[in-house]
DNA sequence: AATGAATGAGAGTTCATTCAT
DNA sequence: TATGAATGAACTCTCATTCAT
């Protein structure tokens, strides 16, 4: 993003993101262990790319930020290409989209053991919603990934891993009468559904209004889960 | 983006997204309407700008796609930040994100006229899935929004709209007896929820395992919304 | 010069002159004589040319100040240059460096004349500094004419001519026993400089120190002429 | 300027300057002390600036004038405009209109040492306009200086600080006894006066003509010094 | 004559990458 | 390893000039 004007007038809205640059670098900070810098330098990566974009992140920016010089950035990382593919397989792991355990289904359990799961699960999922590098995560993913097909080829598969294993666990608790057939487990990713609906709020909506909603969506969400899985009871 | 990288191996999953730029331009198309040269222009940024996003598309690339010279581009739009203004401008109208129509509330009606509401809203919504400017511009709102509050912001505030809008009415709809009173008229986001990841989903995935799981997807989705909604009847 | 940044922030001492563009243009003024038309245009190029230099200034603007379109102004000059070239001819015909009548000499006069000549020469040539096109006249000969030798050929021929028919009367005022020989009628010049200094002062310092040096500038001027000039009488 | 005219004929006095741009530059040399390499730089740009103006002046050109490529160009400066700051600022330090050292007065003196300092102050004086960074930088100065009001400001205000104390002896060498009281110790520009006219007829005249006629001005300028500023003397 | 959309060749500026130190 | 000056290929934006209207 070459100009942006200076000249040109940097006015209101204008794409290079609100935060300025990162701030200047400490004193000349030497010979880290590897692994640390490469983190290190993960972090700042993951910070600017979703900050900008891959394409408009710099990679003067993304030094700085891990706190070495361009030239250093380059003894781990042979191209920016490479630090965006780094990226996104340590991006892999746990799974960013649909949580990385199953959510809700398990051996037979008293009533209250479903509220009780269900609000473990719920926990976890709105918890992460606070987590800053959750959130740069999930915008990279959705912001790139389309024109990155090859580099989300990993996330892809795992995803549709864990997805199957999820909905087989679903089934599962129907069959074991633990949980009520309904929507959620004809398709588990109703179950995920409102809270990716609310990290993307957060990323589109001031934190005004994402402070006010979350609880009442949380609260819904619950009410749904429970409504829908419990089993009627015997009365 | 702009050096290719000519050095290192260049691995599937490069940056530089797939699709490689626009055709040429026909020879000499001069002298359109001004409204209509806008609205190419506007179009050809949706594509260019969803496909490598805003930092790393090319005025170059929009003029070609938009059938004109980079210098014409300018006489139409001041700068790149003056085009992605009014694409969000024109993006504005109808929500994209939300739809443009309350969802399913309205006067009373006997028990057909909800699955018929709930499925000409499925219809509505799913549709909307296949158009290939409703999905780039969701894309783009969700790639460069974060980056560019105030580019949104007419978009913001529209949806803030909407949202209150749809939620009165789901409880007008309780009230009348017509809907049930539930988790989904608690919030009115999770009769949305569902689309949007459906949304996403065909944005990450690839178009197999869209194809496969949509409709199962819907069909869940419809049956989440009737159960929560239907009234229990007076049996 | 295209960016300035824009963006480039127009900080303070930025080149692009002070004052913004000329102002929008009237609506739709139709066919004015052509050399009426010529000589709006070439003042408007001698305001555009003095304020950002010739390479900086810009054919619309030009267009702009002097009430038309840049198509317009096409049909009136065949190019820039043609413009600048048209500009110098103008300048040409009343010396503007020295003045155009020979300032002091003549046919034999009593002491008072001398007094009386001198101040009608200051006063014409001071009250010249104050004619804003005489100003930046001077200003776009000094400025550009080191770059375009051939454009002020024309200029820098007559300024020789004058200044030969200048010194030869002061040398006849000097044989006629009305001046006295002195170092300003071995060189005309030094009658003149006096003036060019006050112009550069004035392009270069702000007004109001022009305003408090001029006078006292003009005061010591008129003595030095006096001084030089008048024969020291038959006592 | 872009685009070089290849249509009207190609008259003589074409505004883009005479001299062809600079040469290539050697290969490779790399990393300069950085001082040095901004010495080079400002070197490069006032002889670029001087020689087109600033807006026609191309960054290519200064570069490759000051052997590195534009990138590197702006490793040391971030825009044209800090360039052309920079540039001002170095020719501040001594005066250049004025000299910067006082011309002519002193501790009371013989005679004779008045026609030796005004033999050194004349030899300093045409001496300087015989040096091609002097002529360059006035000519920039003049140029450029009304359009950059507060690019000059530094120079402005040194300016006024010299002739303040220039002005302050001249008056202690009258109250001394060593100065004549005349238009020259009233006004001290008229002693420079002569010198500006010097300078300006270099830039605007061929040299043929001013090697011609420097010789005989500065012969009359010394007359006019001697005369108006030597005492009677006591006989 | 006049308009202004359109062209196309730059010009200033940025930035991934290299490499002497 | 680390640094940062240097390169060179883009990129955004400008502007003289053309030409359909």
């Amino acid at each position: 993003m070459p100009n942006t004007p200076p000249s040109n007038p940097p006015a209101a809205g204008q794409p290079p993101g609100a935060a300025p640059p990162p701030a200047g670098r400490q004193p000349r900070n030497r010979r880290l262990p590897a692994h640390e810098r490469r983190d290190q330098i993960l972090d700042a990566a993951l910070h600017e790319f979703s900050e900008r974009g891959f394409g408009a992140a710099r990679m003067d920016d993304i030094a700085a930020r891990a706190g070495l010089s361009k030239g250093g950035l380059y003894a781990h990382f042979e191209s920016k290409n490479a630090v965006f593919q780094a990226l996104m397989q340590r991006m892999l792991m746990p799974d960013l989209l649909f949580g990385e355990r199953p959510p809700l289904a398990g051996a037979p359990a008293p009533e209250d053991a479903l509220a009780a799961r269900v609000d473990g699960f719920l926990d976890r999922a709105y918890e992460r919603l606070e987590d800053d590098r959750f959130i740069r995560t999930l915008h990279l993913l959705v912001a790139e990934g389309p024109r990155l097909p090859d580099a989300i080829a990993g996330w892809r598969e795992s995803h549709l891993r864990l997805l199957r294993r999820q909905q087989a666990m679903m089934r599962r608790g129907v069959e074991d009468g633990a949980l009520r057939d309904s929507a959620l487990t004809d398709a588990v990713q109703l179950v995920h559904a409102p809270i990716l609906l609310a990290a993307i709020l957060k990323l589109l909506q001031d934190e005004a209004h994402a402070r006010s909603v979350l609880p009442r969506l949380r609260a819904a969400h619950r009410r749904l889960l429970l409504d829908q899985l419990r089993e009627p009871g015997p009365d």
